[in-house]
DNA sequence: TCTGGGGTCCTTTATCGG
DNA sequence: TCTGCCGATAAAGGACCC
């Protein structure tokens, strides 16, 4: 076993509104959002089903959210909690199919070849996933088996929730060409935009575009990845290693600010996180980013390296304030935003070795 | 009072040393 | 010495994803 290329890609239901309303099960009958404040600037993490129905989806502005359903349950995220799921979601998985790379909490692709030796049976271990993740959680997931990421991923959230769609090898074209090229991972606002006013409106017509079309709407390496992605065609493994390769913070404020020493002071408290996450994961960093969003939503950043990577909050605040200060100086102005991160990492261990 | 927070990857541009 | 080219690396921005 194991010569197969078979992948199936699983996504948990509603994932955080799931665990909501096994917390507190009388939240199940009414609509239930996820999210930041819906008098403040949060928007929807995720919504359940009955939310759906008033046309909430992630992402949106939980204001809008309340306009569209005043009677709705609005809780904030508890990410501990949901860690805890997860957790608990993937050692089941794994009870199933070992080999697994977990994109995020509540999704993640399984390497089906090594247990199944044709779609019939990666059927079959699919749906035993669904069983034992049912069974050991309560929680459902909709998953997806093909050849490639890209179809398993499509497959996934074709029939949601709680679905299961196999794409055997040999189909792959055929059963992505009628969906909206926005479905495409790696098709986002942007690249949809350019797509449609040419009338590439499927995935099928990109999947059919000549070279020098293609090069047209989508320049760069990006536009014959997609393409082959629209054909099916996903040369991406399963991604095993999980080292982190940056860490941030970021703060969204209630109200724009102007004020630099407020500025600093904000800047400082995110700098002393970034530092004790690096200190309890026993790394140091390199290189220190400062982020700010003005008003009128446009992003902009600065950065400085050194040459000895760094863990101390201090340290990493007087870097973040200078940085800051820069940005500013280029482009003054309220901000509704500002961020710490840090880049170029390396473990203690690692320095110890050398 | 539209529009979070935490990431990754890619591209372009600037800078510096042969 | 001036200029151009090349490669490496940093910095900045942008697109995208969950």
């Amino acid at each position: 076993m194991g010569a197969r290329l078979i992948v199936a890609h699983l996504d948990l239901d509603a994932f955080f509104a799931a665990v909501e309303e096994l917390e507190e099960p009388e939240l199940r009958t009414k609509p239930l959002i996820v999210g930041g404040d819906p008098h403040g600037r949060g928007v929807v993490a995720t919504a359940n089903y009955q939310a759906r129905t008033f046309g909430i989806h992630s992402a949106m502005s939980c204001a809008e959210a309340l306009r569209r359903c005043p009677h709705a349950v609005f809780v904030r995220p508890r990410h501990a909690v949901y860690r805890e799921y997860s957790q608990h979601v993937w050692e089941t998985v794994r009870g199933v199919v070992p080999t697994v790379e977990r994109t995020g909490l509540d999704e993640g692709y399984l390497d089906v070849g090594e247990v199944a030796e044709d779609f019939l049976g990666a059927r079959k271990v699919a749906e035993a996933v669904q069983t034992a993740v049912r069974a050991a959680t309560s929680l459902t997931c909709a998953l997806g088996v093909s050849t490639s990421k890209v179809v398993a991923k499509i497959a996934s959230d074709h029939r949601k929730p709680g679905g299961l769609t196999v794409v055997p090898a040999g189909t792959e074209a055929r059963f992505l060409a009628p969906f909206a090229v926005r479905r495409l991972p790696g098709v986002g606002p942007k690249a949809e935009q350019r797509l449609v006013a040419a009338g590439v409106e499927t995935v099928g017509a990109l999947a059919g575009l000549g070279d020098g079309e293609l090069k047209r709407l989508l320049p760069g390496s990006v536009g014959r990845v997609l393409r082959d992605r629209a054909r099916g065609i996903d040369p991406r493994p399963l991604e095993l290693s999980t080292e982190r390769i940056s860490i941030s913070v970021e703060n969204t404020f209630e109200r724009d600010l102007t004020d630099r020493a407020q500025l600093h002071a904000e800047l400082r408290g995110m700098a002393r996180q970034v530092a004790e996450h690096l200190q309890k994961t026993g790394r140091t960093a390199r290189t220190v980013s400062t982020k700010v969003r003005y008003t009128d939503f446009s992003i902009r950043s600065r950065s400085t390296s050194l040459r000895v990577g760094i863990d101390d909050g201090e340290q990493i605040g007087d870097l973040a304030c200078g940085l800051l200060d820069r940005a500013l100086a280029d482009r003054p102005g309220a901000l509704r935003l500002v961020g710490v991160g840090v880049s170029g990492l390396a473990s203690h261990q690692q320095l110890a070795l050398v």
